[in-house]
DNA sequence: CAGCATCCCCGCAGATACTG
DNA sequence: CAGTATCTGCGGGGATGCTG
């Protein structure tokens, strides 16, 4: 069993690891979802994304940024500007993330279904 | 600016957040993916994947199955077996988590290096 | 407005030991 | 072998206040 080879993708220390633990992350995906459309404000961000607060944003804006998925550009004004857009290589992620809402779109009804049918055993699942 | 509709995935309190919450967890992703070609016990699942305790597993499992992402298969037999394996909704998530990886095959160094490149600014980001 | 520093708490996650 | 229970620590992440 197991067809996975030591390479493949996901298992033990593959590259792909880095990527899981990038996007695995409750705000990083949706910070660059966020993004997808074109340069966007920090407090933007903050009021588009909903529930996510300025500590947390920044500093996924951050990791991005040291990631290269993403860009700072501060404009000297005042008030001071900040917009954060996203570079090509983070533009590839875009589509990926896209097909993960896809599914929610999708199937998210039936994962708030299989929720609500309640757990198969209350407890006690030893043997 | 932000061309996002009120129910737009991802945004506040869309339906897509749902999944990503979902996903975005450490093992979640790994899990689903050993589990992709078929079931699998609990103790390959752990030497599969590399790094992940048994409370990690366990609780992880229970989770997806509790999102009728997987079906739990206890035979009662000794020493007990018990193997894991995905629903149809489950195997529905598979292809999204494959592009995932498929982007970090493609562009995994990229990311690596923008890490060496070190961070634009060492410090003060202010203004 | 953007961002950093500080304080503080809750919960994740590891280690360990025990049961079926 | 699979799973649970308990203890413990470390750090994620919120709230607040200050600076440029």
């Amino acid at each position: 069993m197991s067809g996975f080879g030591p390479g493949d993708p996901f298992l033990a220390d593959c590259p792909a690891r880095l990527t899981v633990e990038l996007i695995a992350d409750k705000w990083t995906a949706v910070v660059l979802y966020g993004l997808s459309e074109g340069p966007v404000r920090h407090g933007e961000l903050i009021q588009l994304i909903g529930g996510i607060s300025r500590k947390m944003l920044t500093q996924t804006l951050r990791r991005l940024e040291a990631h290269g998925l993403i860009r700072r550009h501060a404009y000297a004004e005042v008030p001071p500007r900040v917009e954060y857009e996203l570079t090509p290589l983070g533009a590839t992620l875009i589509d990926p993330i896209r097909m993960l809402t896809e599914w929610a779109r999708t199937n998210g009804d039936a994962v708030l279904d299989a929720l609500d049918s309640g757990p198969p055993e209350p407890v006690a699942r030893n043997g």
